[in-house]
This record gives C-alpha cells, sequence and structure tokens, in this order.
DNA sequence: GCCAGATTTGTTAGCGCTACCATATCCCAC
DNA sequence: GTGGGATATGGTAGCGCTAACAAATCTGGC
C-alpha cells in the first residue's frame, strides 16, 4: 500500500518496476521503444501505485501543453454548448483536450479569462467573436499560438476565423420576409450591448429593409433570463400595442418560440395575417406545434473547423491565417407565408 | 518591441525592470513586501512587455494549482450549466478556478476525464453522481485533495457530497399524484442506463406507487436527442395506445413540456382528464401556456455549496467528510388537479 | 566467437518559477 | 552617529518531468 500522505512521483513507480525513471515516462506516454517485458512492469507497477502522472512538470519540461483555450460568451443559450460539441469530436480524435472559460459578454471579463488561459501555455485558442479589448487583442497577437475566432465573419481577426456572416444572415431573412409580402415589421432582441452578432444581424436585416424602402415598425429589446416567457410576454405586448405589426423577427429562438406559442393561443393566424422568424436552428423548434422560421447558425460545424484548424496548425507548425465561412440556410418552417 | 518569436519569462522583465526575478515574481502575485517604487517599475516592464505569467512552472514551484476540476455527464440539457453558474459565482470570490470536463453520462469517459484532471494536480475535484467506476473511486480517494460529489445523496460518497435524495423525489410526487385522485399512471424517461438519478427518480416513484396498491400502467423510454419533439410524439403514442392513462410522469421537464404541448393541442383536459409532472424546475416552463408539475433540482444551490465546500477544505486544511442534503419543493403547477 | 548495427536502457541538464534564507537598505531613538 | 529592528531585495535550490545524448545490451552473419 502505498503511503497515502504523499503524493507519487515517478520515482516511486520507477523503483518498484525496477528501472530508470526515464524508462517509466516512456512506457507511460508510449514514446521511444521499450521492451515487452520492461513495459509491463512499468506498467504492473503504475497501476498497482495508483499512480498518475503530473502533467504540471511534464509541460514544463516538454515545453508542450496539450490543451486548446476555449472562450465563449455562455454556456447557457444552447449555441455554445453544440459549438463545444464539434470541438470536442475532433479534438477527441488528438492528443489536444478543451478547456472551457467564459465571458458572460463582458470584454473585460473575457480578457480577464484569456490572461488565465494563457498563462497555462495552451497549444490554441478558439474564442468567440472578432470583438475584443485592446489588451486581448495584444495578447492573442502575442501568444505565439494559433487563435482561430469563431461564428463571426464581419471583421478582421487577429488570425484564423470560421464562422458566418450574420449581417449577411439578417439580410437574406429580411428579403425573404419582404418576399413574402409582410411590410410592417418589428424587431425582438436581447439587450445585449456586447452581443456583436444580434446586433449585426439587425443591422444586416434593417438595411435590406431600406433598400425596399421599409423601416422597423418597432424594436423592442428586453434583458433577464427567461427568454420563452419574454418572448410570450413581449409579443403581447407590441401586437396590443401596434396591431398593423404583420411580421415580428426575433433575435434568437427561444424567444420567437415565446412568440409563437402566444400567437397560437391568442388565435392569430400564423402565418397568414402574422409572420414569426428566429436565428439559430436550435432542435427545440422541433417540438413545437408549429415550426418556427429560422436560419441554422452552423454551431456544430464552426466548432468541428475551428477545431480542425488548431489542430492542423498544431502538427504542421505554422499555418497561414484561414477565413473560413459557412453559409447558414433558411429554414422557412410554417411561420412565412409561402410565396 | 519585444522578440515575438520567443515566449516572455520572468526574465525578461526583470531585466527590463531592472531588479531581480525574485522581485519581479513578488509583485506579479501581490506577495511580500515591495516598495511602491519597485512595484510601479516591474509593472509598468511586464505591461510593455505584454508578459503573460507561466503558470505551469510556476505551479510546480509551489505546489500549488488553483484549479477546481468540475466533471459532468452533460452540458446540453440545462441543468449542469446552472450547476456550474453556481460553482463559478462562488470560486470567483476566490483564488480558485474551475475547469469542466464532461463525461457523456459514460462511466469510462468518465475515468478518462477525471484522470486527465487528476493529472493537473488539482485543489479539488467536483464530480456529479455517486457512481463511477472502481477505477475512478480509487482515484478520487488516492488524490489527496477534498472531493465533493454533487447532484445525488442516496448512496456513499468518497468524501463529501452535495444533493437532493432523487429516490426520494420520486416518492414525493408519486404521493401527490396519487392523492390528486390519478390511478392509471405511465412513466415517459430517457433511455439512459447511466443517468442513476432519473433511475432512482422512477424507482422511489413506484415504491410509492406499491405502497398505494398501484403500478405503473406504462413505462416508456426514449433515446436521442430533441427531448421537446420525443415527448410530444411519445405522449401522443402513449394515450393513443392507452386511452386509460390519466397521468403521465416525465423523467425531465423537456420531454414533459412536449407532451403538455401534446396535450393541450390535442384538446386534452389537463389537468382534469391527464395529469401531467416533470422534474428540474428550468425557466422553460414559465413561458409554456399552462406550468407544468415539476420539482425543482436545487441546481445553483448545489453548485454554490459544493464550491464552499471545496474553497473550505482549501483555507482550512482537511476538514472532515460532510453530506449536505438539500430538499427540492413540489411545484404543482398547473398540470395537477388540486385536491 | 566476435563485431557492426540495431535495439533498449540510463544519465544529465534544464524547463520557468517560487520557497527559503541571506543580505542589503532604511529609519529613527538615543 | 550608531545600533537594531523593520523593510526591501537577491541568491540558491529544487518542484517532477522530458530532450538529448551516452551507454549497455542484444542481434545475427561470417
Amino acid at each position: 500500500m502505498p503511503n497515502p500522505k504523499r503524493t507519487l512521483t515517478l520515482n516511486d513507480v520507477s523503483e518498484v518496476a525496477g528501472v530508470s525513471e526515464m524508462t517509466v515516462s516512456r512506457v507511460l506516454r508510449n514514446r521511444g521503444d521499450v521492451s515487452p517485458a520492461t513495459r509491463e512492469k512499468v506498467l504492473k507497477a503504475a497501476r498497482s501505485l495508483g499512480y498518475v502522472p503530473n502533467k504540471i512538470a511534464g509541460a514544463l519540461a516538454s515545453q508542450r501543453v496539450n490543451l486548446v483555450g476555449v472562450i465563449i460568451p455562455s454556456l447557457s443559450n444552447m449555441v455554445f454548448p453544440e459549438v463545444l460539441t464539434g470541438i470536442s469530436e475532433v479534438l477527441d480524435g488528438t492528443a489536444l483536450q478543451p478547456v472551457v472559460g467564459v465571458s458572460n459578454y463582458l470584454p473585460d471579463r473575457e480578457e480577464t479569462v484569456l490572461y488565465e488561459m494563457l498563462s497555462w501555455r495552451p497549444s490554441g485558442i478558439i474564442i468567440a467573436g472578432l470583438e475584443h479589448t485592446d489588451a486581448s487583442r495584444a495578447m492573442l497577437a502575442q501568444a505565439n499560438v494559433p487563435i482561430v475566432e469563431i461564428m463571426d465573419i464581419d471583421g478582421t481577426p487577429v488570425d484564423s476565423a470560421v464562422g458566418i456572416s450574420h449581417r449577411r444572415a439578417g439580410r437574406q431573412m429580411a428579403e425573404a420576409i419582404v418576399a413574402a409580402g409582410y411590410r410592417n415589421i418589428a424587431f425582438l432582441g436581447t439587450q445585449m450591448p456586447n452581443d456583436h452578432r444580434a446586433r449585426k444581424r439587425l443591422e444586416g436585416f434593417e438595411a435590406e429593409l431600406a433598400r425596399h424602402g421599409l423601416t422597423l415598425v418597432e424594436r423592442a429589446f428586453y434583458s433577464g433570463s427567461s427568454a420563452l416567457l419574454k418572448g410570450r410576454e413581449m409579443t403581447e405586448a407590441i401586437l396590443k400595442r401596434n396591431p398593423s405589426v404583420d411580421f415580428l423577427y426575433y433575435s434568437n429562438d427561444m424567444i420567437g418560440a415565446g412568440g409563437l406559442l402566444y400567437c397560437l393561443e391568442a388565435g392569430y393566424d400564423v402565418p397568414g395575417k402574422i409572420g414569426l422568424a428566429g436565428f439559430n436552428g436550435v432542435e427545440l423548434l422541433d417540438g413545437l406545434p408549429r415550426k418556427l422560421a429560422t436560419m441554422d447558425a452552423c454551431r456544430l460545424e464552426i466548432g468541428r473547423r475551428s477545431a480542425e484548424l488548431i489542430s492542423l496548425k498544431q502538427t504542421n507548425g505554422k499555418a497561414a491565417p484561414e477565413v473560413i465561412e459557412l453559409f447558414p440556410v433558411l429554414q422557412p418552417g410554417d411561420t412565412i407565408r409561402r410565396v
């Protein structure tokens, strides 16, 4: 029985196995040639002691840390967990491991989280968005590891980027809505000064409306958590206040779903009298009484591609910066009139 | 301008600042006495270089790693993100930082993730559930850091535990349902051989039914992702197959919400003819046309308390193991008949 | 049986930082 | 001014591991 007080080192294992520390290290990392007999001996010794290697020491000695820092604004809105899934899928096939940090949509917090991450000398950084504090951008530029900025490509990345154009996404939706004949369009979104992607969608949306001589009849913003409830309440408020509204564009599917539920309950003719659309393409929508129009944000694919980029640059040494644009598909569902 | 090729070390900063490495180290960690003048000099040098300390080296030298490993089964079902929020809230007030690992409900994967985490020598481990592989339990026992097993207290923890009794939660719900006069009760849950908490709820539920001479009319399990849709589809199937069913107990709120939406659409009298209940108390329910009966799983509180335990033991040295039981409250909502 | 070449194992020197202790500098009471 | 306690800074060793090289051991062909 090993001494439970002190934590074990390579040396403990090497003594039990009767070989040098180096040999133990080689066996445990599957590196270099070790005879099958020695390998067995070492593995048995390590197992019997319950030895867990100290990666801190290993990383310092080898100057290699197989960690990829992933910095996202939030975990609670379903979109980022899916990105993480994509990242994990790809990294699971490599020696790399994701480590997640959450910024809560706060630039200063993002800066802190980034600093913490970089202080562990990760092999790469995947970070949501293109907007960061000056200090963050400086750190990213200096870090000397592959950086991938994800979700958005409307801007200038520090290194590589994988994402969609939210401005274009907003434009496309506006186009479809106008083509379907809706004219009195309102917007309902989150009050998030730092959700640049939602902002860009709205900008694109309004720009396209303007091209058709239209302006938003109303914009309403909410803050707080329960999106479904807020969607319901605010939709009711808007439709009561402004009965001429014939389309509601939501900044995400969750509040859109709330709006949809309200409209159906209140007996509105959807999509005849009122059309609705959200954004993200969350699977939640599949279970709704009617399918909400939306656009898939390519979350899984963004995760996968960004992880692939990191993994590639990790092996092939410094590769050139790359911007990968993905193209979301408009899913008209049942809440936009078919033309 | 610093050489962009090589990453900076304490030595680089010390040379620029004209002091020893030790002094730089002290300034950057706010430890020990340093004169204000020197401190300023050092900070200026560090900032101008864009120096980011190497925690790998620091951790190895100080034998202190301010990381808390958090191992959870999934990120996608809304319950664990909230636990993480609770953990972060508490740890943000300390020097500790959470690092998340996801096991996907697979014991072997949990073992791997745990091994990886322990190899970074964290200051503590928070891990969901009481059921682990033998190897995992052995690692936890050997790790020599505070361990908190969360969510569940129906079993024997390795060290400390914070959670609720899922068996009791199941019993309580059954009691309420029977008291409300429902008799033909069906269960609808996830097909997750390793979701022990859902299993325990069902066990408690059935035990309480048995005490009243009742047995489940039907149990249906689903696998796959889209819970809302599955809830809708399976509820329809059950009610068509077995029109005598007068209550549906769901293993979580999401499929319960799907079932509720179906029942309302199909024109069932809820809760008159059919009662419904879920589990978790997710905020999604607030936006539904009718409030689904549920029980709050105390997720935020579990996160907070577990982090507090770790933080406490971290400072006060080894404290005794502790089991903290929280008590979920039944929220009858609008889908159980009032008696 | 012996040597070249392959294979397996060991030795040494740090990785970048911090603990610990030693030294230098300051400040004021007397 | 000078001693002595505080305050401020520096030197040294080593955390546990791995890269790089060195040494030892094993092949088999003649």
